[in-house]
DNA sequence: GACGATAACTTACCGCAGTTAACTTAGCGA
DNA sequence: TCGCTAAGTTAACTGCGGTAAGTTATCGTC
């Protein structure tokens, strides 16, 4: 919005040319260059062609020779950024055999991811449909496999009679997904409201999503 | 992101210079001007100063005799369209005596609300933190006052005794927040996604948070 | 070991964006 | 009628995303 001088690092200099057939050196040092603008302002603004060539050692257009747009770019940057957040997910809910408390444990990892990558997660998930639709396939694959085991999750709990029975497992998994998003996305996007210590608030908030399933509790609780 | 010829309304011309006193009508005239922009375009980018200026039938810098930036400017706009944003859930509530269902269709006028006008909704709920910082006595007119109704509603539903008693209002109404805003702003941002029926989703997931506030049957469900 | 094809860049430029400074014009009171 | 000043305009700045055309350096080949 405001102008002014967005870029001050003189560029780290040294780069040289790449040789022949290496020419995809640049294409992973400008995706790294823009990963590391994007998280060390936290603004995707800052983020300008110019910024990540300068960054990079090289100038502007040269980023085309890598990538069609500015939009695809970042895309993939968040792409990198989300490639471990099936992972972590998944992770997260294997440290515990009760199909309760992996539940809400990758709810808790889901919160977590999106708030140590704000930018990332706003560019994915919290976009203007036009824009976010122009890259489905990056959404989807930061998505798809995530919401998949999602569901299979729930269908384990609904399994495991700990959540009510007629719980239909995708329409369950859009209401936890809803729900973890919608607090990640308020405490993203209004860091100011007095939320209280965050992670409790996920952590509670996660266990009555639970409960509108109809969560039983177990033994240990 | 693409440059190219963004606006093409010639301006409707007509305007001609305000009496001595009368600066304000301008002031108006161009709120109006960038909200109808932002409307039909759907895209906050589409609505540049230069863009506003023409549809208003002026040069771009007299703008700036009425507003200190474009981000004022439009939070200025989201406040225009936010006006009602209480209104309508208060309706919203009384248009029934039973205080859960009040507050089901609190949060079904909240997501329509949010799906009428996205993208004011998502300049002011959405974005980035810094930002949405920078105009925060905007935002909190927006939502303080419908958030104090909400935090009331699920007060009046435990006094009621149609929800667990052990809920504490501050808490279930930023559950019953986050699980609207979530669901809301995935529908917005993703767009493409299989969601089925909106409405009835958006339905069938307040439901499923009031259940997890321990929402008891009353007698005509 | 010169040579030329071509991969890997750079230079120069376009139009649009937000914003500012300096200038002009029109209305009003004295 | 004069002059103050509110209500604008003109011209310009910098930075942006993006393109077209030119350059340079590396390589296989003869």
């Amino acid at each position: 919005m405001t102008p002014g001088p967005a870029y001050c690092a003189p560029g780290s200099g040294a780069r040289s040319r790449a040789r022949r057939g290496e020419g995809e050196l640049l294409h992973d040092q400008i995706l790294l260059a823009a990963e590391r603008l994007l998280i060390e302002t936290g603004d995707e603004d800052a983020v300008s062609i110019r910024a990540i060539a300068d960054a990079v050692g090289v100038t502007a257009p040269s980023i085309y020779l890598h990538f069609p747009d500015k939009e695809t770019l970042l895309f993939a940057v968040c792409d990198r950024q989300f490639a471990m957040f099936d992972e972590a997910l998944e992770a997260a809910a294997a440290t515990t055999d009760d199909p309760l408390e992996a539940l809400e444990r990758r709810c808790e990892a889901y919160a977590r991811f999106g708030l140590e990558r704000p930018e990332a997660y706003r560019i994915m998930f919290m976009g203007r449909s036009t824009l976010v639709n122009r890259h489905t396939d990056t959404v989807e694959k930061a998505g798809t496999t995530a919401f998949n085991h999602l569901v299979a999750a729930v269908q384990r709990a609904v399994d495991a009679g700990v959540l009510r029975s007629d719980v239909d497992p995708v329409e369950g998994a859009i209401f936890l997904w809803s729900g973890v998003h919608g607090i990640t996305s308020l405490l993203i996007s209004l860091a100011a409201f007095p939320w209280g210590d965050r992670d409790a608030l996920v952590r509670r908030l996660s266990r009555l999503h639970l409960d509108g399933l109809g969560a039983t509790a177990t033994a240990e609780r």
